[in-house]
DNA sequence: CGCTGTCCTTACCAATTGGTAAGTCGCTGG
DNA sequence: CCAGCGACTTACCAATTGGTAAGGACAGCG
């Protein structure tokens, strides 16, 4: 038995490189070689391929959600609400670009590791919109439909957060300063779309 | 020599391929059995997979510039503009979600793909950052950092636009009726963002 | 008629893929 | 002290992958 399990190690591992390389992108070989044990261990603890993908998108879930249930219970309501949780997502896409870079990978190709992902984070979203709603009906929020809301907010976030590559296409070089300064202005877009006077 | 040259339809079907199932996802062998030649038909117009994935994302730049450019001439100035544009991403996305989906995929996973993308589209990015510091500087827009503003912009529409699977997720069925509504809430969400009173 | 170039096919191929089968090794409970 | 179990490894394997080599059908041209 090591420090840390292997399992534990290769679930790392794996999360790591469906997030970077996507799916169809990874080989069991690679990930374990990266872990330093062979295919078969892998093999061992995840009887498939797709069984280690869902247990990927397990943990993916989980951090997600731990990030964002955090920021949104020390948050109070309101846009500062809105507010701590973009702070957390891009944070969260700082640290650990591979969790929201599966999410991005699943949900755009579909099938059933997307609906895996949807039903785990189905409560989450119900919450969310159960708040825009709230909001929207104290009259501190502009009224739309609160989904297509969630929807474009989530798209305009994670987008920012994890799209370096078009940062770069724009001539921004994605170093700490230009995030902090997306960060802030992708607060200010959202603010000046959602905050009533 | 049929109708159709063979190197357009095969051209076409890596497009739709590529964009759906991503490149890894794709085989030379699928996309030969879609056109009807074998794979070596494919290989004698496009020496490599590469190099058909770069001809593809010719055609998709190609196609999306030719959409976004003549819905940006038909169009005026200030926030019409902004809204001709998202008509036609979102007519795009519906009538050939593949193009779109190629830049979301090829976007997300960097590489020379990504490079050749971003050298395809800067012109064309170059063309919307002016336009949009120029409302700025006439006081019809809210000002922005215009390059984080258009990263912003572009990810909630392009998300909205071609994530169909987590519309699902959020118990939205993306039939007809519902991606004219998101597509008006995008642009009422946009406008909320954008435009000074 | 012969020649050449275009466009495609049949025949291969080495490497990589996810997965199976059968051990091996160390530990632990009886 | 040894049977058994968890946690691996070595040894394979069939299928699929991108790619090469060679040749054939056919049109145009001298």
């Amino acid at each position: 038995m090591a420090a840390v399990r292997t399992k534990d190690r290769v679930l790392e591992a794996a999360l790591s490189a469906f997030g970077t390389r996507g799916y169809d992108g990874t080989s069991l070989d690679e990930v374990a070689a990266e872990v330093g044990v062979t295919k078969q261990a892998i093999l061992y603890h995840f009887p498939t391929k797709e069984e280690l993908l869902r247990a990927s998108i397990d943990v993916a879930v989980d951090e997600l959600g731990t990030a964002l249930g955090r920021a949104a219970q020390s948050a109070g309501g309101g846009f500062g609400r809105i507010e701590a949780l973009v702070r957390a997502t891009f944070s969260l896409a700082a640290r650990r670009p591979e969790v929201l870079g599966l999410v991005r990978a699943i949900t755009r190709q579909g099938g059933a590791a997307s609906a895996e992902l949807a039903g785990r984070m189905s409560a989450m979203l119900d919450e969310a919109v159960a708040f825009i709603e709230a909001e929207m009906d104290a009259g501190r929020f502009r009224p739309l439909e609160p989904r297509m809301l969630l929807l474009a907010v989530y798209s305009a976030v994670v987008g920012v957060a994890t799209e370096p590559e078009v940062m770069r296409a724009l001539g921004i070089e994605p170093d700490l300063r230009s995030i902090v300064q997306a960060r802030r202005q992708t607060i200010d877009f959202l603010r000046a779309a959602l905050v009533l006077d």
